[in-house]
DNA sequence: CTCCAATATGACCAGTGGTTACTTCTCTCG
DNA sequence: CGAGAGAAGTAACCACTGGTCATATTGGAG
C-alpha cells in the first residue's frame, strides 16, 4: 500500500493519497503519536513541508485519516444491515471485528483531540452520525421500535458494543482475548438487552 | 491544588506530589498532550530534570496520574456498592458522573499507551480489574448470579455503561448532553439490560 | 562533624510541529 | 507555441519536547 519508489518528477502526483497510506501504514506498525508529520512525509519520500500544501496541520492529516476508517466501518455495518436475516449479533460482531481489527484507527476515530472546535461543521461528526444512524436503523427494522423507545434501545445497544470493542482494544484484563473469541462475546453481550421498556 | 509559592530551600520535599498534582491541574486545563513533562516540571517550579528522580520517564508520570484517577473512581463505586438500598442505575450513574467530571483522567486511564509493555506487572491493569471485580460483585450480590452467568451479566453492564461514558466524554454527537442527562441515560440504558440467560 | 546518597541543576542532543522565502514544474490562455 | 500564473515542491529556521550527562546542593545517618 505504501509506495516508495522515489519518483522521477517533481510533482508527486497524488500526494495526499499517498500521505494518507504512510499515516495508515505507520499507524497500523506503532503507536499512535509514532504518526508524526514528518515521518508521514519522509515515508511518501516528500519534505515534511510538502504535506502542508494538502493537509491544513497534523491533526488536519489524522482527521483525514479517521475518515476514511470511519467510511470502511460504515460499509461494514451496512453490509450486515443490507442482509436482512442478519441479527443484533451479526451487527455487534462486525463492530466488534473492525475495532480488533485496526485497533489504532479505531481509537483515532474516537479522539477527542481531532474534532475542530467550536461549532464548526466537523467531518468526524458527521461520520460518527452516519455510522450512530445506521445502528439506529437496524434495530428499528428488526424490533418494530420508533420514537424515544427506539432512541433508548439503538444508544443501549451502541454504547454497549462500542464500550465492549474499547475495552477489548485498550484495556490489559481484556486485551488478551482473541479476536474471534470478542466476536463471540459481543454476541453473547447483546443478547442480554431487552428492547423496549420492562 | 497546585502549589506555586517559590520554595525556600534547594529540596523540594515533596516534588513527587507536587508533579502529580501540577499534572492533574494541566490535564484538567488543557489538552492531554499538553501535559509535557517539561510544563509539569515548570509549574512545579522546578527544572524538568528533577522530575527524574521521581518518575522513570514521561509515561511513568502520566500512569501515576491514571492510577490516581483510577483510585478515586473505586472509592466512587465502593462507596455505592456499600449502600444496599443503590440499584443497578446507581451504580451507573456514579460510573457517568466520574466520567463527565474528569474527562480527561477518564480518558487518560483507558490509554493503551501508559500500560507497561509485554507481561511485566502492570498497577494499571490491577486498578483497571480492581473496578471491574466491584461491578461483578456489585452484579453478584444484586442478581444472585454465579460463575460464567455473572461474568457475561458483569461484563455486559460494564461494557454498556463504559461504552456510554465513552461516547459522551469523546463524541461530538454526545459531547453536547449535559453531565445530568447523561446519568439519566446511563440509568435508562441499563434499564435495557436483562441479567441471566434469555 | 563528616561524608554520602538523594535530590536538584544547566548544558546538550535529536526529533517534532510549524512558518517563511524560495524554486520547480504544469497547464491554461493569448 | 510559448509566456507566465499558480500549484506543488524545497531548505532554512524557530520554539518546543523528551531524554541524558556531568555537576552542584543539601539533609541526615554514622
Amino acid at each position: 500500500m505504501s509506495t516508495s519508489e522515489p519518483r522521477a518528477s517533481y510533482h508527486h502526483g497524488d500526494l495526499r493519497n499517498a500521505l494518507l497510506d504512510a499515516a495508515d501504514d505507520l499507524l497500523s506498525e506503532g503507536s499512535a503519536d509514532g504518526v508524526a508529520l514528518r515521518a508521514v512525509a519522509r515515508r511518501a519520500g516528500v519534505s515534511h513541508t510538502a504535506a502542508y500544501n494538502h493537509f491544513e496541520d497534523r491533526t488536519d492529516l489524522l482527521r483525514a485519516v479517521a475518515l476514511r476508517a470511519f467510511g470502511r466501518l460504515q460499509t461494514d455495518l451496512e453490509r450486515v444491515a443490507a442482509d436482512g436475516a442478519s441479527t443484533v449479533g451479526d451487527i455487534a460482531a462486525a463492530y466488534l471485528r473492525y475495532a480488533t481489527g485496526y485497533p489504532r484507527q479505531f481509537t483515532l476515530m474516537f479522539d477527542r483531540a481531532l474534532c475542530r472546535p467550536d461549532g464548526e461543521e466537523d467531518e468526524l461528526a458527521a461520520a460518527g452520525d452516519a455510522a450512530s444512524a445506521t445502528v439506529r436503523g437496524f434495530v428499528a427494522a428488526r424490533t418494530g421500535l420508533s420514537g424515544e423507545e427506539l432512541d433508548v434501545a439503538a444508544l443501549a445497544l451502541w454504547a454497549q458494543v462500542h464500550g465492549l470493542a474499547t475495552l477489548v482494544v485498550e484495556t490489559p484484563a481484556l486485551k488478551s482475548v482473541a479476536p474471534e473469541a470478542a466476536e463471540g462475546i459481543a454476541r453473547a453481550l447483546s443478547a442480554q438487552l431487552v428492547f423496549g421498556r420492562p
